[in-house]
DNA sequence: CTCCTTCCTGAGAGTGGTTCCCACTATAGC
DNA sequence: GCTATAGTGGGAACCACTCTCAGGAAGGAG
């Protein structure tokens, strides 16, 4: 039951692209980057790209401040979150077993089940904090 | 330095409905609503009120999934989370000290400065639980 | 109470991210 | 190769939200 996508070049080049990225980067950007490589895929395809993509798992997916979905080719596969620098878009991904384990119970208490959660964490990292002391 | 909203008709009203709701709305759900209740305000008044409201802090403000911005007036001024159901919308403000003492330290420990955290919870309460099991 | 400044309001136009439509193209199995 | 089928892309459509600007109301001064 689980469709397979089908193998095409503008899926090959969106994904090498998220390959050599880093940050946390919207569907346009993508779309901007790869035609500065001078590769032409649709704009449309590469939302459908990052969609189906983050509905496999393969990439992460955020929502900035002013609603913007960004997406992350991140290290992890498993269940994680972020630490993402607000300056540079550094991001780290880090465990939260024990925030996890404290979500649940919460939920446990007030008698909900199936308790999923948003956790994400935003800061300024020790670089952009130094760049911005000067 | 601190400027206060005029009072309004609109205001109020919005305000007056606010107290009467307890799901998280959207600004469109609200302006819906005024309107049934004979009350005519604008959308893009309601838009501007809970805009200023939610930077008052006299509101709360989450995104849904799809990216919808939805307000809610609560009972603790203060900072607190919410467990959400995500079939009636019933919602619990909860405290979540844990949660960020644990956030603080993870940021500390990537050498992270002033680490937001967006920690929100979505579950099945019990009621809707037992409505779906029949 | 009246005047006057300033802010608020609201209808519609504009914005921007995202999805849809649909004719065309490329993939994968045979 | 051939064919069925899924993917592509450009533009239109969509939708939440914001802006514009002229008219109206709030509230302080006198």
């Amino acid at each position: 039951m689980v469709v397979i996508p089908r193998q095409t070049r503008q899926r090959a080049e969106i994904l090498d692209l998220l390959e050599d990225v880093d940050e946390f980067r919207s569907a346009q950007q993508l779309h901007e980057m790869l035609r500065a490589r001078g590769s032409s895929v649709g704009l449309a395809t590469v939302y459908r790209a990052v969609q189906s993509l983050s509905e496999h798992g393969d990439v992460d997916v955020l929502r900035t401040e002013d609603g913007e979905s960004v997406y992350r080719r991140c290290e992890q596969r498993s269940h994680h979150h972020h630490l993402v620098c607000r300056s540079c878009g550094r991001t780290v991904e880090i465990e939260a077993g024990q925030a996890e384990a404290w979500a649940a119970q919460v939920g446990a208490a007030h008698g909900f089940d199936d308790v999923d959660h948003t956790i994400e964490l935003v800061g300024t990292c020790s670089t952009c904090r130094a760049a911005a002391a000067s």
